[in-house]
DNA sequence: CAGCTTTGCGATACACCGTACGGTCAGGTA
DNA sequence: TACCTGACCGTACGGTGTATCGCAAAGCTG
């Protein structure tokens, strides 16, 4: 009924030769990706900084989607602890969320592209791996844990995506026609959208700075918090 | 190029009013996003949907990226209460997010398209006033209320894609030529790795359920843990 | 070594995409 | 009446992913 699920980790490989390898060409269309977006990765343009013709490239891919979860992958990897766990949970977690912070600045593509398909690949398990090493120590259900490490994560990606609308903002998660909007664009936009009164407390907050000055500090200011809030719910569940 | 003689009278009664609108046009696409995804989503099929010619459509809009806007605006608009906010935080908040899970549900591909866009529509900022709202009675700095609305919105779309991989999964978020693998598929593949030894974490867990029994009910349940930890963190501010 | 299979590479072609450009024509205004 | 505005749309251009086929070299088997 249900056929083996195929991805590019299970699947034999093997450079016979040449500089073109799956290696080689994930790594191209990150090159392109950091640079000018997710969209401008097309299989032609790998091909052409890779000295090589398009359909060359699928010898060593299925098809795009399945270089795109490569690519993930790949920066997952960046996301991932490189020596020993931290005994300490808060500790151990607040390494994990800025490595992975530090993985999102650097590949603001992969935010968006991360929520697009399930991220199987080993680096991706391996992340998984580590957090859940990470809360161990933790008696909690398994559920709970799990609901940890989500809002860890979603918190520590949802944040990139803020920090990308500030000043301080490392790179566009858009593309095409229509680029990413300045920090100065829609902090005008946002001023005279609250000047009309609809949304009052939108507009209390516009007085000091509407696009809310995303500070460096303020990922961890808020990464306290959480962990703070989640060993208050250990605390109590003991 | 012949054709049939035109004269005021058997020329077409009302061209001018062919239902086509800004409106009629992003309700189209999101119905096309719905049935097959995103990436379904195409100038010339809408226009097909509408009985239109694809060029049509740009007297309406600017660009297909405004249309992307205006189609994560109006599922936002799903988002929010229609009615007041309740007095009690928590309660609004829960109410909130539970209206934002199943604005989520119900168009899977708006959470990884809200990832690559400002979310500036004005029902995405009635969303977010509508959030301060919830918040106003809290006395923190706008620092961590900001921190909460991030951390509730987060925990919620992660979520929503969360419970896609599972078999009670709404949604594909996947589309192209490689589909959303099954439940099944995804179960049985990570169980071939974790059999591998290289994830002990993830091993401990998947004697019982690997994709990790997402319950429609599990939703709350780490909701409202989120909850307690803000409380307990408002509690120990004040 | 001969012969066969496998496998990386690549040219061509096809269907589809967003959209620039320019034309047609109904309706409003002067 | 003349003019203008703006919705509609036919055509075309440069891009996309990739199916299909042919080619050449490497590896295995006899």
């Amino acid at each position: 009924m249900s056929s083996q699920l195929q991805t590019p980790w299970n699947r034999s490989q093997e450079p016979r030769s040449s500089g073109l390898s799956r290696e080689t060409i994930v790594a191209a269309a990150i090159e392109i990706a950091d640079e000018d977006g997710i969209e401008a990765v097309s299989i032609r343009r790998i091909a052409t900084r890779l000295e090589a013709r398009p359909m060359s490239l699928y010898s060593h891919i299925e098809h795009k989607g399945e270089l795109v979860d490569l690519m993930i992958d790949e920066v997952m990897g960046e996301a991932v602890l490189p020596g020993e766990v931290p005994e300490d949970w808060r500790e151990a977690l607040r390494q994990i969320a800025h490595r992975t912070r530090d993985a999102a600045r650097a590949h603001p593509w992969m935010i968006a592209t991360a929520f697009r398909r399930p991220l199987l690949g080993p680096k991706a398990l391996r992340h998984v791996d580590q957090s859940l090493a990470a809360v161990a120590p933790l008696d909690l259900p398994f559920e709970r844990k799990r609901a940890v490490l989500l809002s860890v994560d979603m918190y520590t990606l949802g944040y990139v995506r803020w920090e990308m609308l500030s000043p301080h903002g490392a790179g566009s998660p858009c593309a095409g026609r229509d680029e990413m909007p300045s920090h100065e664009q829609i902090d005008a936009y946002l001023r005279e959208q609250v000047a009309g009164g609809e949304y009052p407390h939108l507009a209390a907050i516009a007085a000091s700075d509407l696009t809310l000055g995303v500070k460096p500090e303020s990922f961890a200011v808020g990464l306290e918090w959480l962990l703070a809030g989640i060993a208050a719910e250990v605390e109590s569940n003991s």
